[in-house]
DNA sequence: TATTAGGTGTACTGATCGGTAAACCATGTC
DNA sequence: GACATGGTTTACCGATCAGTACACCTAATA
């Protein structure tokens, strides 16, 4: 089972639609950076978007295992990995290859929800909501469902600002939020 | 001093940019959508990224006008304004025409910071800040620029997961969080 | 009445778009 | 040796892209 050339495609046109956009990048441009011709393309992916769809699926695992192992490096329990995790957006932003996030450009440019690679964009923010929930459960924190929606909306303010925001520190502001959130929702009270 | 025409032009353009986004409109649609030939569109504007522009400013002018009166309609004194944003934001997420923040969708298309366009939005958000920012003034409270950078964090946060979010309410959530960091900056503790 | 400004429609440019066709070439397996 | 697999190159398709050229219309002004 050889699926190298496959997975080579999908991993650089990854990278190319992050830098680049969706739209903005054409099929002929493929070709030429991936060094890989069209028809071996179309013979993996039948249309342009199924291959977009296929670079956010790629896109997701590395981001979440990316995001929630740098967490678990960071700190020790479950409590302590949840004010990490912006700790953690603080270092991906100051990565020169930072470029904001890649599901939410893939919602920009496709706008209709009922469009596969939208779905695909806001499954993402789902999945990552569900594993902070997790989280904030082992944490034994109240109402973690809750506490795991707050902090997603933190996460992506945080993104979007280091995207457009002129300077300025966005994790650690987000960071700071969400400290008070976490001990407000601490049993001990 | 007649500008009827341009304006015209403009916010029509503006609602189909908004709508559609800007690389996937085509100047023949904004010919067919709008009525105006392209000819009269080029006598206005150079370049289709020209006419992108006046759409960013004619949409910033008109969304912080908004924004910021129906802070003032929904609530009398600087501090509950600030709150009552969130408000203002829970409607706008309803209306049936919104479509997400079309300052975000610009630097999703156009990353290059550099960019002209780029630089149009990203300065929307350090108008929404500032402006923020003398309200909090305005109301007394402590760091008002601090906690304007905060606000604003949650106000984009909003935005995001009203349009990639399955359901709940964005506005809302951040507006629990606001009212917490509200009450922590009040000089009286 | 003559001129000018602002608008229109049509037709066009070269480039690029997503996607396809066909012939070819290496590899390994039966 | 036959043959399929997975890849390549080259050329092409019709459609659309941003932008232009040109002739024409109309209304206000001088």
């Amino acid at each position: 089972m050889r699926q190298t050339k496959r997975d080579e495609l999908v991993e650089k046109a990854t990278a190319i639609f992050y830098r680049n956009g969706f739209q903005a990048t054409g099929m002929d441009r493929l070709v030429t950076e991936t060094g890989i011709s069209k028809t071996s393309i179309y013979k993996h992916f039948k249309t342009k978007d199924d291959l977009i769809i296929a670079s956010l699926q790629l896109r997701d695992t590395f981001i979440r295992g990316w995001l929630f192992r740098r967490m678990e490096e960071l700190a020790a329990t479950p409590l302590e990995q949840l004010i990490a995790m912006f700790d953690a957006l603080d270092e991906w932003f100051h990565q020169p290859d930072f470029h904001g996030c890649m599901f939410a450009k893939a919602c920009s440019e496709y706008q209709d929800p009922e469009h596969p690679i939208n779905r695909e964009a806001t499954d993402h923010v789902a999945r990552i909501s569900a594993q902070l929930a997790i989280i904030a459960g082992r944490a034994g924190l109240r109402q973690p469902s809750e506490l795991a929606r707050q902090l997603a909306l933190l996460k992506e303010g945080a993104v979007v600002l280091a995207t457009m925001g002129r300077g300025g520190t966005p994790a650690l502001d987000a960071k700071a939020i969400a400290i008070k959130l976490i001990n407000e929702a601490t049993p001990g009270k």
